[in-house]
DNA sequence: ATCATCAAGTAAAACGTTACACTAATACGA
DNA sequence: TCGTATTAGTGTAACGTTTTACTTGATGAT
């Protein structure tokens, strides 16, 4: 049998509440002996306090959920690693839900969390134009949680890491256009998204301030490789003709539209120069690399995982939002003409 | 103030057993008046059970840790994600837990799991060949748990989902030398795990059986895209004359082979033919894409946690061990000589 | 000699459930 | 009419902690 705080009590011939002091380090009144002695039963019988039980009168449970659309996507298992190394140097655990990009498995997971009591949550979910309104529930109880790349249009300030996607679009098409690209097109995400939105705007912004606008072509992805694949293979002759750039808006779309090139006789990036977004992980296997606005995944993993913490622990954080820094990292895919 | 099962009670004129009675479905001996009227309290209330005082006198969490080395290797996030399908559709939760390989993170996160009740562990850290100590105390407590991909010596059969890797490294060697190479070396993963020794005994048979065994050379990596970079690099130029094959004993050290091979003017599979084992994701991602002994990772997660909870739920599995299937799938990095 | 202070603890309530052993009222058969 | 089932519940202990308020004996100051 499980062996419990009673027993140590026993053992040493003490009150429970003495074990627990003892344990919590609140011995300011506990004599110097017997907080050895308990020490070394505590050791002797490898005892370890129930977690549940301190959570049932503590209300915390030392972890929190992180609710993401799919592990396998690197951008994610990068801000995964993050996240979880800074809560688990912190002394807590991550909950990991795959929600698939799902709305009802996005609800499930909520709920499921709320009723284990975690501490908060660190959403990443893509997100739709209309928010989740389990979110207005959360701000109303003032549950912790914090946002990662998830636009809400709330008037309060939600916690959260963001990036600035309509000036790093903006900035990597300018890229495009400063090397000599003229036609360049843009695989979107999900138009229902809102950073797809912004990334789009950024895309139509650099064009018309380069006088471009007449060339420019979104064709609406889904931010996976076979999105990117699908969108060049479903352009006309016609609309293929002449375009020496693609912006891609992010790298696993970008890879999935060299392979579709590729099959229509375009190398990267001899003919056609791509950049992407994103700057997912594997940074030598990919080949060729894409030039792309590099996020620093797993800092924002880090950085949503300090906001968190902050929120939980009742430190108020110096700024509730976090902008996460890009920066566009050149690799092989473009080629100045 | 959150609403508890004494409220519903309250509100509905009954007890507290009563309403438990309702919520947990063993309403034999209800009323089904009664059973309404609680129905329709707890949704009008939106009473959701505290998950943690039920795991109090349950002892059961629900919730299971996944114990890998790194979630950002592809191989183990496909792997986290059938484990995650699989649990999430069974209503359980899962606690990711990345060690880095670090024995002592491995033995923290233990402990942190066993205090916290979980139900059980899935466990897939690289294994070196003395096995965590810890697995005997799980084998004598009973407490529920399950490998994947990692061998233990021990008299008892560990329940685990395992791979026959001596087997399969000998049929892709071999399919090496049914394509005419004679000289093949080794990129193995660290000596000190037992599944990269299987690899490399798997190898040498392949070598034996074709008498080639006096070409056979094994160089020590780990099982990282950096290691199979280096390992490459650290031939001397006599050692790599006149070799046209390799055998990766993963995907990404393959990858890094690659790479270090371009940059010694050796391209892949023109001069030299390339073979991995794992069949990472990214299916189309990398070029070229690698020959490879494909395991199956995700559903060698979703077959872990099926076997772990059918262990936890006390309906003794079928086989407490599986084997995984393995397959050669042909891609673009060998050519026959 | 008395009172206050302090050190070193302790007893019991509380947390929100579930499980177990009961009970009260009614129905039914002999 | 009596005894036994059956239906529809109920009261309370238990789970393993933490927290709060209290106790006891010794010491020191006046």
């Amino acid at each position: 049998m499980k062996i419990t705080i009673k027993d140590i009590a026993k053992r040493c011939a003490v009150s429970v509440t003495t074990v627990s002091m003892v344990m919590n380090g609140k011995s300011d009144s506990i004599g110097k002996d017997t907080i050895e002695r308990v020490r070394k039963t505590v050791a002797e019988l490898q005892y370890q306090p129930n977690a549940v039980s301190r959570s049932m009168i503590t209300k915390r449970t030392h972890s929190i959920g992180l609710v993401l659309p799919d592990i396998r996507n690197p951008f994610f298992s990068d801000l995964a690693k993050g996240v979880e190394d800074y809560l688990n140097a912190n002394g807590y655990g991550v909950f990991l839900c795959n929600t698939d990009s799902l709305l009802d498995k996005e609800d499930q997971y909520i709920r499921l969390l709320q009723a284990r009591l975690s501490d908060g949550l660190i959403f990443t979910t893509q997100n739709t134009i209309e928010s989740n309104p389990l979110f207005a529930t959360f701000a109303n109880q003032a549950y912790p949680f914090v946002l990662v790349e998830r636009y809400v249009q709330q008037p309060c300030g939600v916690p959260g890491v963001y990036v600035d996607n309509r000036r790093a679009a903006e900035e990597i098409c300018t890229y495009l256009i400063e090397r000599g690209h003229r036609r360049i097109i843009c695989i979107s995400g999900p138009l229902n998204t809102t950073n797809a939105r912004h990334r789009v705007e950024g895309y139509r912004t650099a064009l018309e301030r380069a006088g471009l606008s007449r060339h420019a072509l979104v064709i609406e992805g889904d931010y996976r490789y076979r999105g990117g694949y699908e969108a060049v293979r479903s352009l006309a002759a016609g609309q293929i003709e002449g375009v020496t750039g693609v912006f891609a808006s992010n790298d696993l779309m970008g890879y999935g539209a060299i392979e579709a090139l590729a099959e229509r006789g375009y190398s990267v990036p001899e003919d056609v120069s791509i950049v992407g977004f994103d700057g997912i992980s594997f940074p030598s296997v990919l080949k060729p690399q894409l030039t792309s606005v590099y996020l620093a995944a797993r800092q924002m993993g880090e950085k949503a995982a300090e906001l968190l913490l902050a929120i939980i622990e009742k430190r108020e954080p110096d700024t509730r939002r976090y902008a996460c820094a890009h920066a566009i990292v050149e690799k092989q895919s473009v080629r100045a003409i």
